[in-house]
RNA sequence: GGACAGGUGGGUGAGUUGGCUGAAACCACAUCCCUGCUAAGGAUGCGUACUGGUAACGGUACCGAGGGUUCGAAUCCCUCCCUGUCCGCCA
């Protein structure tokens, strides 16, 4: 959640900034008329709620003094009227209030560039030379099929379409890959965490998914539950209204998790192939920290993750996204993408963002700052997505002979 | 899923014949004093959020959540959630 007292202090400022994010001025001040009325009919109600608590004491000595109350009460009795009819209003503006405030997005950073969608980011740099074949590279679909490491049909058999199997050399490679990853990302500080793969409407709330993007996620019938889209929400949601120590800080976790998203809004795109199923699993990294902390913390999150595609020897790039194509709660990403030599180009395989106050406002993490309690920023990496990472691995280590060397890290994990 | 018992501040835990309790006491914590040796004693402070005020200091709300009764509710009523114990079921 943005912070309304900053948008109603610099207005122009903060509307300036969301413009990069595509967010009408006019949404921005409708907002804030309501947060200016809200605060006058709070503050109207609150005087007469003071009124109602004074004269409430006087009860018990007007019948110590056996002095006639009648007339006291029936002014009670009307101002009681009147504070409902107040409070009902209040309650009013409240909800609308959230409604707005909930689906306005994170405010960018200065240094995000402005551009409209992914063609508009900016690459940062190059890592690793990508392999020259000289032969034809495979798609991993291909492969998938032809070394019988892939089951697409028998995936929408079971489910529907968007689910796989994996089988033989993958699912050993798929659960080779989540341990080695752990191990890596843990050696690096993070500390590993194992978290339910289905949470509550407030967590969802808290990290930003709902209300805004109720139709990504697959819910529990008949229950205010949902399976979980990344590792962020539960770990993000750890601390959700806390207050945590200040020597606690920073806070690197770690998480292998299962990831269930309904893609809505991306059909008939890479409907080929495992890059973009229902269910995938991910290996996420999740920070959190005091406010100066955040910017160092993000760059080694993202060199974490950079470092780890490197030791698997996959060539990939470093790209800032630009307002366009960043995401609803992220202040700021870089994603990292991955050459794919079948598909002849980098694909996202990790993006790490940080969010800075924005989801610690929703889910009030809090760390105290000598008397005061202060916001934490709050952070995630992915590090990595493991489907695709298998992908990357089967597309960059195929051979002509339609084999697939192992990565040498990975040798001793299977 | 069934039965019973509960959900109070960082912790333990009083308060349930409605008002003087936003909440005793103790512990923990912070600052200070005394004293000096591996300790002890004393003083003060110490929930969260919003809000008025330069500040001093005020106001409102919150005792699991949401409703209700009442002039007034942590205390009474309703619904939901959660925890514990026993039973049932089960990886």
């Amino acid at each position: 959640m943005i912070d309304l007292k900053k948008l109603q202090n610099g207005f122009n400022e903060t509307a300036d900034k969301l413009r990069k994010k595509k967010i009408k001025e006019e949404v921005l001040k409708e907002l804030q008329r309501l947060f200016v009325v809200l605060k006058e009919q709070r503050s109207e109600l609150e005087k007469l709620q003071a009124q109602q608590n004074k004269k409430s004491k006087l009860f018990p000595l007007y019948l110590k003094e056996k002095k006639d109350i009648s007339g006291l009460k029936k002014e009670l009795e009307e101002n009681k009227e009147n504070i409902s009819f107040k409070q009902k209003i209040v309650n009013e503006i409240e909800e609308e209030l959230e409604i707005y405030a909930l689906n306005i997005p994170n405010i960018p950073d200065d240094d995000v560039p402005i551009g409209k969608d992914e063609n508009d980011n900016l690459e940062i740099k190059k890592v690793l030379e990508p392999r020259v074949f000289d032969f034809k590279a495979k798609e991993h679909w291909e492969l998938g099929e032809d070394l019988e490491w892939i089951d697409f049909k028998r995936g929408v058999k079971l489910a529907k379409s968007r689910f796989s199997v994996l089988k033989n050399e993958a699912a050993k490679l798929e659960r080779a890959l989540i341990n080695y990853m752990l191990d890596f990302n843990t050696d690096k500080g993070f500390k590993e965490v194992s978290v339910p793969y289905i949470v509550n409407k407030d967590s969802m709330t808290g990290t930003g998914q709902l209300p805004k993007f109720a139709d990504d996620l697959f819910k529990i019938e008949n229950e205010e539950l949902y399976l979980i889209p990344t590792a962020e929400v539960p770990l993000t949601n750890l601390y959700r209204d806390e207050i945590l120590n200040t020597e606690a800080l920073p806070k690197l976790m770690c998480a292998y998790t299962a990831c269930f998203r309904k893609e809505a809004g991306s059909a008939g795109r890479d409907t080929r192939g495992i890059i973009r199923q229902h269910q995938f699993d991910k290996v996420e990294l999740v920070s959190i920290t005091k406010p100066e902390q955040s910017d160092e913390v993000f760059d080694k999150m993202l060199q974490c993750a950079s470092d780890l595609l490197t030791s698997l020897g996959l060539p990939h790039r470093l790209v800032l996204l630009c307002g366009g194509d960043l995401g609803f709660s992220a202040a700021k990403t870089v994603d990292l993408e991955v050459w794919l030599p079948g598909q002849n180009r980098y694909r996202e395989i990790s993006s790490v963002s940080n969010t800075r106050d924005f989801q610690a406002r929703r889910a009030k993490i809090r760390y105290k700052d000598g008397k005061k309690n202060k916001l934490v920023h709050t952070l995630n990496g992915s590090s990595l997505a493991v489907g695709r990472t298998l992908i990357a691995i089967m597309e960059n280590y195929q051979q002509a002979d339609g084999s697939i060397q192992i990565p040498e890290v990975l040798k001793k994990y299977i």
